[in-house]
DNA sequence: AACACGGGCAACCGCTGTCTT
DNA sequence: GAAGACAGCGGTTGCCCGTGT
C-alpha cells in the first residue's frame, strides 16, 4: 500500500499568508534546509500543506528571488525562450536566476502577452496574426543546413503541409552535456553553522552513465535528478 | 465620495510522472 | 506488480489596488 497523507485538510489554513506565518517558515528552512515538504508543516508549527509550503517558499520567500520589474533583457528573453519551450514556465524560469516560473507565467499573462499582440505578433506561435495557419515547428538545426532538411524528413512532400522551420537567430540553445546545477543538489546539515554538503552527486551519475537504486546520490540520469533536464546547463548567446 | 472596472499577482487546483510501501 | 502518496508543473481563480466615471 501507499504512504500516510501529506496533512489532514481539515486543520490546515487557505488564504494568504500572514506575516508569522511566513516568519516561522523562513526561521524553519534557513535551520533544516529546503526539503522533506511533507513533514515541514507540522514541524515548523504551520497549519499549512507541505505543498502550500513549497510554493510559498519558492514563489515568495527564498533570498535568491530578484523582486522588482523586468529589465528589457529579461523581457527579450522570456520571448525568445517561450518561443523555443512553449509554456513551460519552470524551464524558462531556469534561465533567469531569481525569477520564479508563477512570476514569468504571470508577468507573459499579463505584459508580455499584450506585448506580442499589440506589435501584431500571436504570443502563442510567435508568428504574425494575420499569416495563414500552418504547421509550424522550431528548428534545432545548427548554422546555415536548410530547415527544408528538417521537414522535408518528416513530411516527404514539399506541398501545403511542408514544415515551417523557425528559430530565432541570436539564441544558442543547443543542448550540451554538462556537471548540472550542482548548488540545488546538495543536502545541507541541519546545524547551518556547520552546513556543508552531506551528499554530492557521485562521479558516475555526474557523467549521466549510471541511473541505479543502489545509488546513493542525487543525481538522476544525466545527473538531473528525476531525469528533468537541467536547462542551466544549456548555453546562450 | 461612491461605485465599477480592469490589471496584477499570490495562491489554489488538478494533473502527471516518480517514488515508496 | 499494484496501490497510493509525493513532488513538481501549468492553468485558473480570486483578492487587492489603482484608475476612470
Amino acid at each position: 500500500m501507499g504512504r500516510s497523507p501529506c496533512c489532514e485538510k481539515a486543520h490546515t489554513n487557505k488564504g494568504a499568508w500572514t506575516k508569522e506565518e511566513d516568519e516561522r517558515l523562513i526561521a524553519y528552512i534557513k535551520m533544516h534546509g529546503e526539503g522533506c515538504w511533507r513533514s515541514l508543516p507540522k514541524a515548523a508549527g504551520l497549519l499549512r500543506c507541505g505543498k502550500s509550503c513549497r510554493l510559498r517558499w519558492i514563489n515568495y520567500l527564498r533570498p535568491d528571488l530578484k523582486r522588482g520589474n523586468f529589465t528589457e533583457e529579461e523581457d527579450d528573453l522570456i520571448i525568445k525562450l517561450h518561443s523555443l519551450l512553449g509554456n513551460k514556465w519552470s524551464l524558462i524560469a531556469a534561465r533567469l536566476p531569481g525569477r520564479t516560473d508563477n512570476e514569468i507565467k504571470n508577468y507573459w499573462n499579463t505584459h508580455i502577452r499584450r506585448k506580442l499582440m499589440s506589435r501584431g505578433i500571436d504570443p502563442a506561435t510567435h508568428r504574425p496574426i494575420h499569416e495563414p495557419q500552418s504547421t509550424a515547428a522550431v528548428s534545432f538545426v545548427k548554422g546555415d543546413q536548410k530547415a527544408a532538411e528538417v521537414g522535408s524528413s518528416s513530411s516527404g512532400s514539399s506541398g501545403g503541409d511542408e514544415m515551417l522551420t523557425w528559430r530565432c537567430p541570436d539564441l544558442n540553445l543547443e543542448l550540451c552535456i554538462s556537471p548540472p546545477f550542482q548548488k540545488q543538489l546538495q543536502i545541507f546539515d541541519a546545524e547551518p553553522a556547520k552546513s556543508e554538503p552531506l551528499m554530492r552527486l557521485c562521479f558516475s551519475c555526474r557523467l549521466g552513465v549510471k541511473k541505479s537504486s543502489a545509488c546513493s546520490c542525487l543525481g538522476g540520469f544525466l545527473g538531473l535528478g528525476r531525469g528533468i533536464l537541467d536547462y542551466r546547463s544549456l548555453e546562450t548567446n
